[in-house]
DNA sequence: GTGAAAGCGCTAACAT
DNA sequence: ATGTTAGCGCTTTCAC
């Protein structure tokens, strides 16, 4: 610590150190720095490039982000990043970004619309090119982007908001597809475990399960609507083994909420799958470290997360905006009675 | 989309706007914004406010850091996003942030020094105000952050690189208390599942499980090393009752790795906690909602983040770089025996 | 209490 | 192939 106390944060070295030290102009820096847009001559190149490298220049990002109005940035909005399917989500989007050489502002909303649109304002303010957003509310209020006419998707929705892009899987498909399964295997009273979405509109795996049900002229077993969560779901499990018509198997909306359920069975002493089997939704990491193993409907997120990116990057922006709906895989494991 | 097809990403509406609306100054403007660092009449600022309203108005981030040097920005770079503890972590540190107006950029290194030392080059020239590391290393390599005399502080570290702010728990001091209460419990031979931290230094965890059974008088049961994941226990699970001697008792250095050893264990019939009993470290969300839930050393993360946001934006930093060691808590569930 | 203006570091159009 | 230069939107000093 030889320097003086109070030191500028920013970097020192500017594209004009490093102009002077190779002796060339300052465009010819950034000419050099970002490949064009005009070429300079190989050993004029390699000057500046060895001027870079002596004096450690950084190009200032801020700057940049000024100049082009963009800063390379995109913004993510999750309801809660440490849910273990939206980390995944997290993780994947990420990746996608760094890729394209984007970094990756995160927030989350906890959800709370207001929170949510709180960050989706901070985002705007700080020139993220582009907003991902996995809203609280099914049909989120975007006034805010729309007005400042930037790239935004939406994360997981069954079905995107009017001209927005959206990326997400058809819950209703998959999780009439568990739910079938779980018929298969010979079962007619089939509860369900089903997140709330703050909306009127009945959630696609709840109408998925109905239709299951409705194929096989089976009638609706008991319903417990509880938050995506551990908690919600292990809520939802002791309401479930209380009620007086008790399922012999349970369809759970979310990994996290037959995390819940199992241990609500657990502790009844209920035994999985012999007296309650289950499935569930998501295809979250933990869905293969549970107890039994959880059969579950998995969500391809890389694949969503990457056409998130591609969505909100690959030029025109909500000219024709796009919803796209990823397939789902059954995965099963023992909870449904497999194995 | 009635506007022309390329359009500035930036919002239209600047502060020269405002004033022209407001029939003020730009400075004014300013003033008006940050609340300083001049004050203006209230009925000028009241119109000035009006403009911003009516107008839309959003200060430009990117402006705002060059000018001032840094984007109120911070830098989380974590191993792996994705794993509970660190979900748990970037949580609270996002929180801590927000409190503070600060955005967060997180990205992951995946376990690789070389991702790590990337990301930490990419958010420095992105002007963050500071970064926050939870390394991969034990001793990382900071020269970087170094030269560019920005804010840094170590997350999750049982002690501080030279010259570097810090925050962790006392690794040793938890292991050992959840060591000795599996010897409570009248376990003798104890077993360790321990993470590898890519050094020669013996993880503060491990020292802990000795020192608990030296104490005793125990010699050491059997060791697995495996990554600090799931995965990783599940593989040090299927050694350790493969083994010759197994362990009617096991310490597992993270909570994901238990989660692991506790499916290993299952699928081999084994009991839990009545053939081998299983403690942990970490405490994080989902130890409680495994079967049997786990007893696990519970590290304080909110309170964690909060001060590393505080070490970091709490004036000089640097000068007098410290080490904050915050107290775990042993929090008992079925796991280890008792209950 | 308010305004004018310099300049943060960069990009890219326009000179040469 | 390289240099010059005008801003991007903002903060803040300095004048009034």
């Amino acid at each position: 610590m030889t320097q003086p106390a109070v030191q500028p944060l920013r970097s020192a070295v500017t594209r004009t150190d490093v102009a002077r030290y190779a002796g060339v102009s300052a465009a010819v820096v950034s000419y050099v720095v970002n490949s064009g847009p005009r070429n300079v001559a190989p050993a004029t190149a390699a000057r500046v490039l060895e001027a870079i490298r002596v004096l450690g220049y950084r190009p200032n990002a801020a700057a940049r982000a000024l100049k082009l109005g963009s800063s390379e940035t995109f913004g993510l909005i999750l309801p809660e990043n440490s849910n273990p399917l939206f980390a995944q989500l997290a993780h994947s989007v990420e990746e996608a970004a760094d890729r394209l050489g984007f970094a990756l502002m995160m927030a989350n909303s906890d959800g709370s619309l207001s929170k949510e649109r709180r960050h989706l304002r901070n985002f705007l303010s700080r020139q993220v090119t582009a907003v991902l957003l996995a809203s609280v509310a099914s049909e989120p209020d975007l006034s805010d982007v729309i007005s400042a006419d930037i790239p935004v998707v939406l994360l997981n929705q069954g079905q995107a908001a009017p001209g927005f892009a959206a990326v997400g899987v058809d819950l209703r498909q998959g999780a009439q597809e568990a739910v079938k399964h779980l018929i298969w295997h010979g079962h007619r009273n089939i509860g369900l475990v089903i997140g709330t979405n703050g909306t009127q509109k009945a959630d696609g795996r709840e109408l998925g399960w109905l239709d299951a049900l409705a194929t096989e002229g089976l009638r609706a077993g008991p319903i417990a609507r509880a938050p995506f969560t551990r908690e919600g779901g292990y809520a939802a499990g002791k309401r479930l083994i209380a009620g007086n018509e008790r399922p012999t198997a349970v369809f759970a909306s979310s990994d996290s909420q037959a995390a819940g359920l199992l241990r609500a069975l657990h502790e009844g002493g209920i035994r999985i799958p012999e007296d309650i089997a289950i499935a569930s939704f998501d295809g979250s990491p933990e869905s293969e470290y549970t107890w039994p193993g959880l059969t579950t409907v998995a969500q391809p997120l890389a694949a969503m997360a990457a056409a998130a990116v591609e969505a909100v990057t690959g030029g025109g922006h909500n000219d024709n905006p796009t919803l796209r709906i990823f397939p789902t895989e059954l995965i099963v494991r023992r909870s449904c009675g497999c194995g």
